[in-house]
DNA sequence: GTCATACTGGACTAAGATAGTCCCATATGC
DNA sequence: GCATATGGGACTATCTTAGTCCAGTATGAC
Protein backbone atom coordinates (compact mmCIF):
# COMPACT_ATOMS: atom_id res chain seq x y z
CA UNK A 1 0.00 0.00 0.00
CA UNK A 2 1.29 3.87 -0.63
CA UNK A 3 4.02 2.50 -2.35
CA UNK A 4 6.83 4.66 -3.65
CA UNK A 5 7.65 4.50 -7.33
CA UNK A 6 11.39 2.45 -7.93
CA UNK A 7 12.59 5.10 -9.66
CA UNK A 8 12.01 7.66 -6.62
CA UNK A 9 13.98 5.11 -4.75
CA UNK A 10 17.08 5.09 -7.35
CA UNK A 11 16.94 8.60 -7.38
CA UNK A 12 17.26 8.47 -3.24
CA UNK A 13 20.31 5.79 -3.34
CA UNK A 14 21.83 8.28 -5.69
CA UNK A 15 21.61 11.52 -3.55
CA UNK A 16 23.52 9.04 -0.66
CA UNK A 17 26.04 8.49 -3.41
CA UNK A 18 26.37 12.63 -4.07
CA UNK A 19 25.83 13.27 -0.16
CA UNK A 20 28.81 11.64 0.62
CA UNK A 21 30.89 13.10 -1.43
CA UNK A 22 29.90 17.23 -1.01
CA UNK A 23 33.04 18.66 -2.90
CA UNK A 24 33.19 16.01 -5.92
CA UNK A 25 31.51 16.60 -9.42
CA UNK A 26 30.62 13.52 -9.77
CA UNK A 27 29.54 12.26 -13.48
CA UNK A 28 26.79 10.13 -14.21
CA UNK A 29 28.96 7.31 -14.67
CA UNK A 30 30.63 7.49 -11.80
CA UNK A 31 27.29 7.26 -9.85
CA UNK A 32 25.93 4.69 -12.34
CA UNK A 33 29.20 2.60 -11.24
CA UNK A 34 29.50 2.97 -8.04
CA UNK A 35 25.25 2.69 -7.33
CA UNK A 36 25.29 -0.49 -9.67
CA UNK A 37 22.47 0.98 -11.46
CA UNK A 38 22.46 0.96 -15.29
CA UNK A 39 23.78 4.16 -16.44
CA UNK A 40 20.60 5.50 -19.25
CA UNK A 41 18.46 5.42 -15.83
CA UNK A 42 21.05 7.19 -13.31
CA UNK A 43 21.26 9.80 -16.53
CA UNK A 44 17.34 10.46 -16.14
CA UNK A 45 17.17 10.31 -12.81
CA UNK A 46 19.82 12.91 -12.51
CA UNK A 47 18.43 15.08 -15.05
CA UNK A 48 14.99 14.99 -13.10
CA UNK A 49 16.81 15.96 -9.83
CA UNK A 50 18.79 19.03 -11.71
CA UNK A 51 15.56 20.28 -13.35
CA UNK A 52 14.16 20.14 -9.54
CA UNK A 53 16.79 21.87 -8.34
CA UNK A 54 18.39 19.13 -6.01
CA UNK A 55 21.57 18.95 -7.20
CA UNK A 56 23.46 21.26 -9.48
CA UNK A 57 25.34 20.09 -13.02
CA UNK A 58 28.35 21.05 -14.58
CA UNK A 59 29.02 20.79 -18.15
CA UNK A 60 31.81 19.64 -20.68
CA UNK A 61 34.38 17.91 -19.07
CA UNK A 62 35.14 17.51 -15.95
CA UNK A 63 31.83 18.08 -15.91
CA UNK A 64 28.99 15.99 -13.61
CA UNK A 65 26.83 16.12 -10.40
CA UNK A 66 26.97 17.94 -6.98
CA UNK A 67 24.24 18.61 -4.39
CA UNK A 68 22.37 22.09 -4.99
CA UNK A 69 22.65 22.16 -1.00
CA UNK A 70 24.01 20.44 1.89
CA UNK A 71 21.83 17.23 2.68
CA UNK A 72 20.68 18.23 5.59
CA UNK A 73 18.58 21.14 4.07
CA UNK A 74 16.98 18.45 1.56
CA UNK A 75 13.78 16.73 2.84
CA UNK A 76 12.14 13.42 1.34
CA UNK A 77 9.41 16.17 0.62
CA UNK A 78 11.42 17.32 -1.71
CA UNK A 79 12.74 14.68 -3.48
CA UNK A 80 9.56 12.95 -3.55
CA UNK A 81 8.20 16.31 -4.76
CA UNK A 82 10.76 16.48 -7.26
CA UNK A 83 10.74 12.23 -8.51
CA UNK A 84 6.76 11.62 -8.43
CA UNK A 85 5.51 15.17 -9.00
CA UNK A 86 3.03 17.34 -6.43
CA UNK A 87 0.04 14.39 -6.37
CA UNK A 88 -1.90 14.13 -3.66
CA UNK A 89 -3.07 11.37 -1.57
CA UNK A 90 -6.44 11.35 -3.66
CA UNK A 91 -6.77 13.00 -7.12
CA UNK A 92 -9.44 15.28 -4.43
CA UNK A 93 -6.66 16.50 -2.33
CA UNK A 94 -4.34 18.27 -5.51
CA UNK A 95 -4.22 21.76 -5.26
CA UNK A 96 -5.97 22.26 -8.06
CA UNK A 97 -9.01 21.45 -6.89
CA UNK A 98 -11.01 19.94 -9.48
CA UNK A 99 -13.23 18.38 -7.33
CA UNK A 100 -15.93 21.11 -6.88
CA UNK A 101 -18.30 19.43 -4.62
CA UNK A 102 -15.57 19.01 -1.97
CA UNK A 103 -17.85 20.62 0.77
CA UNK A 104 -20.37 17.64 0.33
CA UNK A 105 -17.96 14.66 0.39
CA UNK A 106 -17.66 13.13 3.39
CA UNK A 107 -14.51 11.53 2.92
CA UNK A 108 -12.38 14.36 1.71
CA UNK A 109 -11.67 16.30 4.85
CA UNK A 110 -10.04 12.43 6.54
CA UNK A 111 -8.27 11.52 3.85
CA UNK A 112 -6.59 15.04 3.64
CA UNK A 113 -5.87 15.05 7.45
CA UNK A 114 -4.25 11.87 6.55
CA UNK A 115 -2.34 14.04 3.65
CA UNK A 116 -1.05 16.20 5.80
CA UNK A 117 0.02 13.90 8.15
CA UNK A 118 1.98 12.62 5.59
CA UNK A 119 3.75 15.40 4.69
CA UNK A 120 4.79 16.12 7.91
CA UNK A 121 6.21 12.85 8.28
CA UNK A 122 8.24 13.79 4.99
CA UNK A 123 9.45 16.93 6.39
CA UNK A 124 10.76 15.57 9.25
CA UNK A 125 13.41 13.62 7.36
CA UNK A 126 16.47 15.02 5.29
CA UNK A 127 18.64 13.27 2.90
CA UNK A 128 21.24 12.97 5.91
CA UNK A 129 18.84 11.25 7.77
CA UNK A 130 18.85 8.88 4.62
CA UNK A 131 22.12 8.85 4.05
CA UNK A 132 23.41 8.20 7.57
CA UNK A 133 24.69 4.49 8.24
CA UNK A 134 21.95 2.49 10.15
CA UNK A 135 25.00 0.63 11.61
CA UNK A 136 28.26 -0.66 10.74
CA UNK A 137 28.55 -2.79 7.74
CA UNK A 138 27.97 -6.67 9.06
CA UNK A 139 30.34 -8.85 6.36
CA UNK A 140 31.67 -6.81 4.02
CA UNK A 141 33.87 -4.63 6.74
CA UNK A 142 36.69 -7.69 7.06
CA UNK A 143 39.44 -5.70 5.47
CA UNK A 144 40.17 -2.92 8.37
CA UNK A 145 39.70 -0.16 5.84
CA UNK A 146 38.91 3.14 6.49
CA UNK A 147 35.32 3.56 6.57
CA UNK A 148 36.14 7.40 5.00
CA UNK A 149 37.68 6.58 2.34
CA UNK A 150 35.01 4.26 0.80
CA UNK A 151 32.01 6.17 2.80
CA UNK A 152 28.92 4.43 0.78
CA UNK A 153 30.62 2.29 -2.39
CA UNK A 154 30.87 -0.81 -0.96
CA UNK A 155 27.26 -1.22 -0.19
CA UNK A 156 25.62 -4.16 -2.10
CA UNK A 157 23.34 -3.81 -5.02
CA UNK A 158 19.72 -3.23 -3.85
CA UNK A 159 17.93 -5.25 -5.61
CA UNK A 160 18.47 -7.76 -8.51
CA UNK A 161 18.01 -5.64 -11.36
CA UNK A 162 19.26 -3.14 -13.36
CA UNK A 163 21.68 -3.79 -13.04
CA UNK A 164 25.22 -2.31 -15.15
CA UNK A 165 26.37 -3.84 -18.02
CA UNK A 166 23.44 -5.83 -19.30
CA UNK A 167 23.91 -4.76 -22.90
CA UNK A 168 24.37 -7.78 -24.53
CA UNK B 1 3.17 11.89 -4.77
CA UNK B 2 1.86 8.19 -2.87
CA UNK B 3 -1.15 8.61 -4.25
CA UNK B 4 -4.08 5.50 -3.29
CA UNK B 5 -5.80 4.42 -6.05
CA UNK B 6 -9.02 5.30 -7.14
CA UNK B 7 -10.71 2.23 -6.73
CA UNK B 8 -9.91 2.86 -3.28
CA UNK B 9 -11.14 5.81 -2.52
CA UNK B 10 -14.48 4.02 -4.55
CA UNK B 11 -14.48 1.54 -1.84
CA UNK B 12 -13.99 4.53 1.19
CA UNK B 13 -17.23 5.69 -0.15
CA UNK B 14 -19.19 2.74 -0.42
CA UNK B 15 -17.62 1.60 3.00
CA UNK B 16 -19.46 5.04 3.93
CA UNK B 17 -22.41 4.41 2.52
CA UNK B 18 -22.81 1.50 4.76
CA UNK B 19 -21.99 2.95 7.46
CA UNK B 20 -24.68 5.09 7.41
CA UNK B 21 -27.20 2.05 7.48
CA UNK B 22 -25.82 -0.07 10.17
CA UNK B 23 -29.06 -1.79 10.01
CA UNK B 24 -29.95 -1.88 6.60
CA UNK B 25 -28.85 -4.36 4.07
CA UNK B 26 -27.64 -2.60 0.91
CA UNK B 27 -28.10 -4.89 -2.36
CA UNK B 28 -25.13 -3.66 -4.45
CA UNK B 29 -27.38 -2.17 -6.62
CA UNK B 30 -28.37 0.15 -4.16
CA UNK B 31 -25.29 1.16 -3.21
CA UNK B 32 -24.23 1.96 -6.60
CA UNK B 33 -27.71 3.67 -6.95
CA UNK B 34 -26.86 6.16 -4.00
CA UNK B 35 -23.15 6.44 -4.39
CA UNK B 36 -23.24 7.13 -8.22
CA UNK B 37 -20.90 4.44 -8.79
CA UNK B 38 -21.15 2.28 -11.76
CA UNK B 39 -22.61 -1.03 -10.79
CA UNK B 40 -20.10 -3.46 -11.65
CA UNK B 41 -17.66 -1.47 -10.00
CA UNK B 42 -19.42 -1.50 -6.95
CA UNK B 43 -19.90 -5.06 -7.03
CA UNK B 44 -16.39 -5.73 -7.65
CA UNK B 45 -15.58 -3.49 -4.73
CA UNK B 46 -17.92 -5.28 -2.51
CA UNK B 47 -16.71 -8.35 -3.08
CA UNK B 48 -13.52 -7.50 -2.40
CA UNK B 49 -14.59 -5.75 1.31
CA UNK B 50 -16.39 -8.89 1.53
CA UNK B 51 -13.59 -11.18 1.35
CA UNK B 52 -11.37 -8.91 3.35
CA UNK B 53 -13.82 -9.46 6.26
CA UNK B 54 -14.73 -5.09 6.22
CA UNK B 55 -18.37 -6.07 5.17
CA UNK B 56 -20.63 -8.60 5.69
CA UNK B 57 -22.57 -10.65 2.75
CA UNK B 58 -26.01 -11.97 2.45
CA UNK B 59 -27.29 -14.24 -0.24
CA UNK B 60 -30.08 -15.00 -2.03
CA UNK B 61 -33.29 -12.66 -2.10
CA UNK B 62 -33.45 -9.90 0.08
CA UNK B 63 -29.95 -10.24 0.84
CA UNK B 64 -26.89 -7.34 0.42
CA UNK B 65 -23.90 -6.07 2.80
CA UNK B 66 -23.50 -4.40 6.06
CA UNK B 67 -20.62 -3.74 8.02
CA UNK B 68 -18.99 -6.16 9.64
CA UNK B 69 -17.90 -4.37 12.24
CA UNK B 70 -19.22 -1.15 14.20
CA UNK B 71 -17.20 1.81 11.70
CA UNK B 72 -15.09 2.75 14.83
CA UNK B 73 -13.60 -0.94 14.27
CA UNK B 74 -12.39 -0.20 10.86
CA UNK B 75 -9.37 1.64 10.50
CA UNK B 76 -8.39 3.41 7.05
CA UNK B 77 -5.32 0.79 7.77
CA UNK B 78 -7.10 -1.90 7.35
CA UNK B 79 -9.36 -0.56 4.68
CA UNK B 80 -6.15 0.24 2.80
CA UNK B 81 -4.61 -3.60 3.60
CA UNK B 82 -7.82 -4.95 1.92
CA UNK B 83 -8.08 -2.81 -1.51
CA UNK B 84 -4.32 -2.46 -2.20
CA UNK B 85 -2.58 -5.27 -0.78
CA UNK B 86 0.05 -5.29 2.00
CA UNK B 87 2.69 -3.78 0.05
CA UNK B 88 5.10 -1.66 2.18
CA UNK B 89 6.25 1.76 1.23
CA UNK B 90 9.11 0.64 -0.99
CA UNK B 91 9.52 -2.90 -2.05
CA UNK B 92 12.27 -3.27 0.51
CA UNK B 93 10.00 -2.59 3.44
CA UNK B 94 7.88 -5.77 2.98
CA UNK B 95 7.30 -8.24 5.12
CA UNK B 96 9.03 -10.57 3.12
CA UNK B 97 12.64 -9.21 3.41
CA UNK B 98 13.32 -10.24 -0.12
CA UNK B 99 16.51 -7.43 -0.53
CA UNK B 100 19.14 -9.67 1.95
CA UNK B 101 21.60 -7.26 2.04
CA UNK B 102 19.24 -4.29 3.92
CA UNK B 103 21.89 -4.11 6.62
CA UNK B 104 24.36 -2.35 4.28
CA UNK B 105 21.72 -0.20 2.29
CA UNK B 106 21.97 3.42 4.11
CA UNK B 107 18.33 4.20 2.65
CA UNK B 108 16.11 1.10 4.24
CA UNK B 109 15.92 2.09 7.40
CA UNK B 110 14.67 5.46 7.18
CA UNK B 111 12.54 4.87 4.42
CA UNK B 112 11.37 1.70 7.17
CA UNK B 113 10.75 4.86 9.62
CA UNK B 114 8.71 6.83 7.34
CA UNK B 115 6.59 3.82 6.61
CA UNK B 116 5.85 3.13 10.50
CA UNK B 117 5.09 6.84 10.60
CA UNK B 118 2.40 6.69 7.69
CA UNK B 119 1.04 3.16 9.22
CA UNK B 120 0.68 4.87 12.76
CA UNK B 121 -1.19 7.72 11.07
CA UNK B 122 -3.66 4.77 9.17
CA UNK B 123 -4.25 3.38 12.15
CA UNK B 124 -5.39 6.45 13.90
CA UNK B 125 -8.09 7.37 11.32
CA UNK B 126 -11.14 5.10 11.36
CA UNK B 127 -13.99 4.43 9.01
CA UNK B 128 -16.31 6.64 11.74
CA UNK B 129 -13.86 9.41 11.50
CA UNK B 130 -14.08 9.35 7.54
CA UNK B 131 -17.82 8.99 7.24
CA UNK B 132 -18.89 12.13 9.60
CA UNK B 133 -19.96 15.26 7.93
CA UNK B 134 -17.44 17.84 7.66
CA UNK B 135 -19.69 20.43 8.13
CA UNK B 136 -23.26 21.22 6.68
CA UNK B 137 -23.85 21.10 3.21
CA UNK B 138 -23.29 24.93 1.30
CA UNK B 139 -25.84 24.88 -1.41
CA UNK B 140 -28.12 21.41 -1.60
CA UNK B 141 -30.04 21.74 1.58
CA UNK B 142 -32.41 24.37 0.76
CA UNK B 143 -34.99 22.38 0.53
CA UNK B 144 -35.37 22.24 4.10
CA UNK B 145 -35.99 18.66 4.29
CA UNK B 146 -34.47 16.19 7.52
CA UNK B 147 -31.05 15.85 7.07
CA UNK B 148 -31.94 12.12 8.94
CA UNK B 149 -34.23 10.95 6.26
CA UNK B 150 -31.13 10.75 3.54
CA UNK B 151 -28.11 10.75 4.97
CA UNK B 152 -25.80 10.45 2.47
CA UNK B 153 -27.59 10.57 -0.44
CA UNK B 154 -27.77 13.93 -1.71
CA UNK B 155 -23.90 14.53 -1.38
CA UNK B 156 -22.98 14.87 -5.20
CA UNK B 157 -21.06 13.01 -7.56
CA UNK B 158 -17.24 12.66 -6.82
CA UNK B 159 -15.48 13.42 -9.75
CA UNK B 160 -16.81 13.34 -13.28
CA UNK B 161 -16.28 9.29 -14.85
CA UNK B 162 -17.67 6.10 -13.61
CA UNK B 163 -21.14 7.45 -13.38
CA UNK B 164 -24.08 5.10 -13.77
CA UNK B 165 -26.34 4.38 -16.94
CA UNK B 166 -23.15 4.67 -18.47
CA UNK B 167 -24.36 1.77 -20.78
CA UNK B 168 -25.72 2.86 -24.54
C1' DG C 1 41.13 24.34 -33.26
C1' DT C 2 39.96 19.93 -32.43
C1' DC C 3 38.60 16.30 -29.68
C1' DA C 4 36.95 13.64 -25.96
C1' DT C 5 34.02 14.27 -22.14
C1' DA C 6 29.54 15.18 -20.15
C1' DC C 7 25.15 17.25 -19.54
C1' DT C 8 20.22 18.54 -22.03
C1' DG C 9 16.10 17.55 -24.10
C1' DG C 10 13.06 14.67 -25.81
C1' DA C 11 11.30 10.46 -28.29
C1' DC C 12 10.47 5.82 -28.05
C1' DT C 13 9.22 0.85 -26.57
C1' DA C 14 8.05 -2.85 -23.51
C1' DA C 15 6.14 -4.26 -19.43
C1' DG C 16 3.09 -3.74 -15.78
C1' DA C 17 -0.65 -1.90 -13.03
C1' DT C 18 -5.35 -0.04 -13.05
C1' DA C 19 -10.15 0.51 -14.18
C1' DG C 20 -13.96 -1.22 -15.78
C1' DT C 21 -17.04 -4.84 -17.72
C1' DC C 22 -19.12 -9.28 -18.34
C1' DC C 23 -20.35 -14.17 -17.67
C1' DC C 24 -21.67 -18.25 -15.22
C1' DA C 25 -22.37 -20.61 -10.89
C1' DT C 26 -24.62 -20.65 -6.44
C1' DA C 27 -27.60 -19.36 -2.62
C1' DT C 28 -32.15 -17.86 -0.78
C1' DG C 29 -36.77 -16.01 0.03
C1' DC C 30 -41.42 -15.78 -1.80
C1' DG D 1 -39.90 -22.42 -9.77
C1' DC D 2 -38.37 -18.03 -10.19
C1' DA D 3 -36.75 -13.53 -9.34
C1' DT D 4 -33.19 -11.61 -6.64
C1' DA D 5 -28.71 -11.52 -4.83
C1' DT D 6 -23.81 -12.61 -4.03
C1' DG D 7 -19.22 -15.45 -5.42
C1' DG D 8 -15.52 -16.24 -8.44
C1' DG D 9 -13.07 -15.28 -12.07
C1' DA D 10 -11.87 -14.02 -16.98
C1' DC D 11 -11.24 -10.45 -20.04
C1' DT D 12 -9.99 -5.97 -22.43
C1' DA D 13 -8.77 -1.14 -22.87
C1' DT D 14 -6.05 2.28 -20.99
C1' DC D 15 -2.74 4.60 -18.26
C1' DT D 16 1.62 4.56 -15.85
C1' DT D 17 6.15 3.07 -15.11
C1' DA D 18 10.76 1.57 -16.34
C1' DG D 19 14.22 1.59 -19.19
C1' DT D 20 16.74 2.83 -23.44
C1' DC D 21 18.50 5.65 -27.07
C1' DC D 22 19.76 9.53 -29.95
C1' DA D 23 20.82 14.18 -31.63
C1' DG D 24 22.28 18.58 -29.68
C1' DT D 25 25.26 21.63 -26.79
C1' DA D 26 28.75 23.12 -23.50
C1' DT D 27 33.59 22.88 -21.80
C1' DG D 28 38.22 21.71 -20.62
C1' DA D 29 42.62 19.51 -22.34
C1' DC D 30 45.93 19.06 -25.82
S1 LIG E 1 17.66 -1.44 -1.43
FE1 LIG E 1 16.75 -3.04 -0.28
S2 LIG E 1 17.13 -2.45 1.78
FE2 LIG E 1 17.95 -0.81 0.61
S1 LIG F 1 -14.76 12.83 -4.10
FE1 LIG F 1 -13.77 14.76 -4.43
S2 LIG F 1 -13.79 15.70 -2.49
FE2 LIG F 1 -14.69 13.74 -2.14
Amino acid sequence: MLRISRLTDYGTMILVHLAARPDECCPASDVAAHTRLALPTVQKLLKLLARGDLVRSVRGAEGGYTLARPASGISAADILGVLEGPLGLTECSTESHQCELEAGCQVSSAWQKLDRAIRRALDDISLADLAEPPREFPVLNLSGRSLQARPATPAPPPRNRNRTGARP
